[in-house]
Parts: C-alpha cells; structure tokens; sequence
DNA sequence: CGTTTCGTTGATATTAATCAACGAGCGTGG
DNA sequence: CCACGCTCGTTGATTAATATCAACGAAACG
C-alpha cells in the first residue's frame, strides 16, 4: 500500500484516502452510467435517496478501492474507467477474475469481507457507498435488490464463459474471445466501434486468460500477422470479426 | 435422448418425461433438504403454498434436466444425488461449470433460456418447478428473492474459487482442492467424513477440472501413493487432510 | 538523460495432452 | 453358467502446447 501511495501522490494529489481531487460527478442525475449502473433501479425522484448516500471518488492508476479479506466497510459502482478484480494465491500466482467496466457494480452480494482484491488499471471514477446504508436501503426498495439480482446473475453468466474458456480453450482461443467478449461490453458503455480499448496491461490479460505475458503476446501478434486485427495504442482494431469468431470457439 | 431413454427404461419403469415412479418425497414438510434448499426460505405455515407448486421427481442416471439453449420452463432444487452441470462447444470439448449436490438450486436467474446443460449424475430426486410458478412466488415473497440472491452470491464464490483453480493451479492443486471443496460440501449435506463420496467419473472430475482422465487418474494414483488419501469405490478417503491443503494451494 | 517498465521475440524446458495398451467390472445373451 | 462386448480406470511412451529463461528495443518517467 505505501509503494502505491507513492504513486497516487505522484500522480495527482490526494486529499484523503486515495481519493483523488480531480473533481467527480456532483450528482447521479448526471452521471454516464445513470441508466447502466445499479441506479437504474431508482425512478428519478428517487434518485435523491440514493445520492444522499454515495461518494463520488476518483483514483488514480493502481489505487486499491479494497483487498482480499478486508473488512467490506462500502460497495462500489464504476462509473468510469476500469477495475481488475482479482485473488492471490499464498505464492504470488494472481488470477484476475474480472474487468469491471463503467456501470458495473463490485460488491452485489453484500459481502462482509471482500474475497478478492479491486484495483484501478487506468484513472477511474466511482461511486462508493457505505455498506450499511446501502443495504438499508436494500431493504427498504425491493426494485434495487432485484437489480442487484439482476447484476450478480449477469456476472455468474460471465463467470461461467470464463470457466470454458479457463478450462477448455486454447490461448489463440482464449484471446480471440477476449477481445470479441471486451468489444461486446465496451459497446454496452459507449458507442459501438471496431476499436477495443484494452487500457489493462498484457500481464493483467495474461492473469485473466490463464496464459503467460509471452503467450499473449505472440498470440496477438500472430493474430495481427493474420491481419484479423491491428495493434493501436491502448487497444487493438478488430479487422476480420468472423476470423475471430472462428477462432474463439463457441 | 434415445441412448438415455434406453438406459433410463433399462434400469427403471419410466412413466412420462423422464421421471421414474420410485416414490419421490410427498411433501416438502419431510424433505432432507427443508432447511438447506430455497425452501428454507419459508415459514413452515408458508410451505403448503410451496409445495402446492413444486413436482416432487425421480430421475435414473444421466437423464437430462434441461439442455443449453433450451427454454427454461422449470427451475429445480435438487433433493438427492448429483448433477452435473456443463456447456459444449461446438467441437464437443466439454466444460462441467458444477456438480449440483442436494439443497442446490439450478436457475437462481430465472432464465428464459438455460445457458448451460444439467444431467443426473447418478440417480437423483428433485423438485421440478414451474418456471412461471416460481417467479409469480418470487414477486410476492420478498425474502424467497433475498434467498434467491444469497443462493446467487454463493454460486459467484465458488465460481471465482474455480476460475482461480482452471487459470493458474497445476493438476495436482487441482485435484488436492476439488476434494477439499467436495469434502466441505458434502459436509453441509450430511454428517462430516473424512470419507469424500466422489459419484462422478473421471470424466466429469477431469472435465470440470481443466484436465484429462488420464491426468486426473495419474494424479489420485500419485496422491494415494503418497498416502494422502484412499481410493475406495465411488470415493476417496482423506488421509492426510494438512498435505491436501498444501497441495491445494490457498 | 539515465532508469525503469513494458512489450516483443527467440531458445529451451516442462507440464499435461495425446496415443496406445491392458485389466477389471458389468450387463447381455448364448 | 460362461463367453462376449462394452465401459471405465489405470499406466506407459511420446508429442505438443505453453511456460520459462533470456535478450532487446521502445516508451514513460523522474
């Protein structure tokens, strides 16, 4: 924690806690995700209920928003940016078992403690909510525990995808679906374009197909001999999506 | 269908959909699993309304639940033996996602469709719902929805534990820490044992294990030669319960 | 402008997959 | 009852995929 206190202090500066001053959303009124995230269980006149209750932070890169066995003091939604959800094995393996990307929320099951670690890969916005008045008002609006219903079934759908691919796949395969399930989710969030932004490192998609930085790297780049897609900064063009699609095993 | 209708007709009289006559439960009140299941989430005054929903069934080995991509007309509670739950490619690699054991709950999304295959593993006994049914009761019972979701919750752990296990865990971690996780859940079911109940086949623990039978059979070999467990029919018994947690790799 | 991090590529090692053979158990049918 | 075919699990030999080790260039950063 203290090597990535470092780096926040070096990248911006930071009031309390990691939250950074670049100022956030003022109200969820109008925030991006209003009708993507958990708020979109909440009518508009509703809405100030909710608000009254969230943070809106931003982090820098690496900033930790919790860790593997910590105290589930808040809840989170990522309203922009993206979040490597992972767990840490005793010997420093690291398996990341997610992305989330802005609407999505961490935290659906209320959880006591975390059982894995949230880090933010680029600079990110969120909304943090104090546990316990979240789950008050859990309570009290069933819409929003339906929604959180809702949201934890969408990510065991995800999960279920990434056990295929983890136990099954090939790494060309395991790649090819990556970016073809990464296009899917960021045309969710915003416009739907042909460029993936992939703002995690190789090692972080590396930790989450399975594979080593080395691995991913030559496939990708064996994929871009094939001209099924072109390398940009951040990201990567996808040139021949039924070239991918066949590569990634349905 | 036709291979598993024979074999369904071959080991018991078969009188519609699958559902063999050895009586299944007659009420929910004397079910095994009354207080592990969904239907913990009742009253016992609440239960009648339950039961007048839910079809009590028997199913001989291998017999299908429901298939990926077929309509989710019913949800399911198993009340005794395993199922297994997997997605095909469309190679025909095969990817089990679970094994369902007693007081579990397959379609905690009320799905339209079922994404993934459920198949008794040996012979089982479970409460076949309604679909329709079941959400109408769902809408009208706010803490069937909470049960739903805490049912939900559990799944997306175990989910992470397994991408974990699939991503970044030799076989012999595999194999050490699929029978600890049976070990547990068996215990939740019935009395704790050191003897681990393992009804599946090689194939199935290989194919939920990312592994091959091959790899899977050399490793329990391995593990027994070391004197770590015991193979004994249907199961393994734990000898060294500290070594397996070493080899599970935490 | 040096230092560090990150991604790429090449050479080699290792793990687990594949290919193959065999024996035990089981149900079927002669 | 025994012979036959079939499935299942085990073990051995070999192969293939990916990990590991190593070197290097480019970009980022202080």
């Amino acid at each position: 924690m203290g090597l990535e206190m470092g780096i926040l202090v070096r990248n911006a500066v930071e009031p309390e806690g990691g939250c950074l001053r670049a100022e956030p959303v003022s109200h969820c009124a109008t925030c991006h995700t209003r009708f993507l995230a958990v708020c979109s269980a909440f009518e508009d006149h509703e809405l100030s209920d909710f608000n009254r209750i969230v943070q809106h932070r931003c982090h820098a890169a690496k900033a930790a928003l919790f860790e593997q066995g910590q105290n589930a003091d808040f809840v989170f939604s990522v309203s922009e940016g993206v979040v490597r959800l992972f767990r840490l094995l005793s010997d420093g393996r690291r398996q990341i078992i997610g992305f989330a990307l802005p609407g999505d929320f961490l935290g659906v099951s209320l959880p006591l403690t975390h059982d894995y670690c949230a880090e933010a890969v680029g600079a990110i916005r969120v909304c943090r909510i104090p546990r316990n008045a979240f789950v008050a008002l859990v309570d009290e609006k069933p819409h929003l525990l339906r929604k959180l219903h809702e949201f934890a079934c969408r990510d065991m759908r995800t999960a279920r995808e990434q056990m295929v691919l983890l136990g099954r796949k090939t790494a060309e395969e395991r790649v090819a679906a990556f970016l073809l399930t990464m296009r899917e989710r960021w045309a969710r969030v915003a416009h739907c374009s042909v460029t993936v932004p992939l703002p995690m490192s190789r090692v972080d998609i590396a930790d989450y197909l399975g594979l080593t930085i080395e691995t991913v790297s030559r496939t990708i780049s064996k994929l871009a001999r094939d001209k099924a897609i072109v390398v940009v900064p951040d990201g990567v063009r996808l040139l021949d999506i039924p070239r991918l699609q066949a590569a990634g095993a349905r």
